[in-house]
DNA sequence: CCGTTTTCAACATAATTTTATAGATTTTAT
DNA sequence: ATAAAATCTATAAAATTATGTTGAAAACGG
């Protein structure tokens, strides 16, 4: 499985939840009610969203009342930074981003073809943005409302 | 990171090393060299090599001058099918070939993109064959030959 | 034909990383 | 003060990655 670590599908939810509250008054979600709307332990959540804060693509509110909330609005948020924070890049192998990772680069063929696999990936979601998915979720749940 | 495991990674680069004696004369490829080319221990590649040899992808021939051969010409082998059989699939999700495996699927937007994006992929692999690869890696090494 | 070598085969174990949970602390609004 | 919420630290469970040890089949030399 070339799979996707918990870590960048739960933080893309996550951060699909922020959007959805982008621009509500009084706005900030707290991560009991993400937890709860996603089915994913808040302890873990708490592991996820701090990368992301780091990275400046949400904002915390400390203390009563407070919360999360995006730091930009969601049609400026690509889907490959959260994958970028969340996953350390979109690639597929290490090789492709750490220059030193593997010797065999220079007569490596097999790293062209993950390298080729990669940008395929990357382009995707270097276009794709917060407000791309949150549309595709509104329409969705229209198409099959509860 | 949307990470290849080592079992797709290094089950490739052994298929490329049986790729490349396929139609010598007495070719059968023994596992101590692949693991000596390509620096994997050869214990680990014995573990990668079953599932290839149940899917039929490899021969084996045991005892004195044995080894490894591809069971079937290098342009009939897909990448994809290297990937199935070692890594379950090529998708970036399981909820995309298991229906069961998670309910939120028919309101889910990540599932939407998710699934699009292991199409790219899927497209990629499965139009690529380990002959391809064993051009791209003879060209390689004619450009920058030692 | 027999034993030795070569190789695959099977099983068990160890190390590491990923995934997830638990408890205690700090900050802030009311 | 009190309660709500983020933050910090620690730990546990599971999966992935890797190694070690022994056994079994086939070829080869004598």
């Amino acid at each position: 499985m070339i799979k996707m670590s918990t870590k960048g599908r739960y933080g893309t939810r996550l951060m699909l939840q922020l959007a959805h509250h982008y621009g509500d008054k009084g706005q900030a979600v707290i991560l009991r009610s993400v937890a709860e709307n996603e089915t994913i332990s808040i302890r873990y959540l708490e592991q996820i969203i701090i990368p992301l804060k780091v990275s400046k693509l949400v904002k915390s509110i400390r203390g009563a009342g407070g919360g999360y909330s995006l730091a930009r609005p969601p049609d400026q948020i690509k889907i490959s930074e959260i994958l970028h924070t969340l996953e350390g890049s979109c690639c597929l192998v290490e090789c492709i981003e750490d220059e030193d990772f593997c010797p065999r680069k220079p007569y490596c063929a097999t790293f062209e073809i993950w390298n080729k696999a990669t940008q395929l990936l990357k382009g995707y979601f270097d276009n794709l943005t917060l407000q791309d998915v949150v549309e595709i979720d509104r329409k969705k749940k229209k198409a099959k409302p509860k």
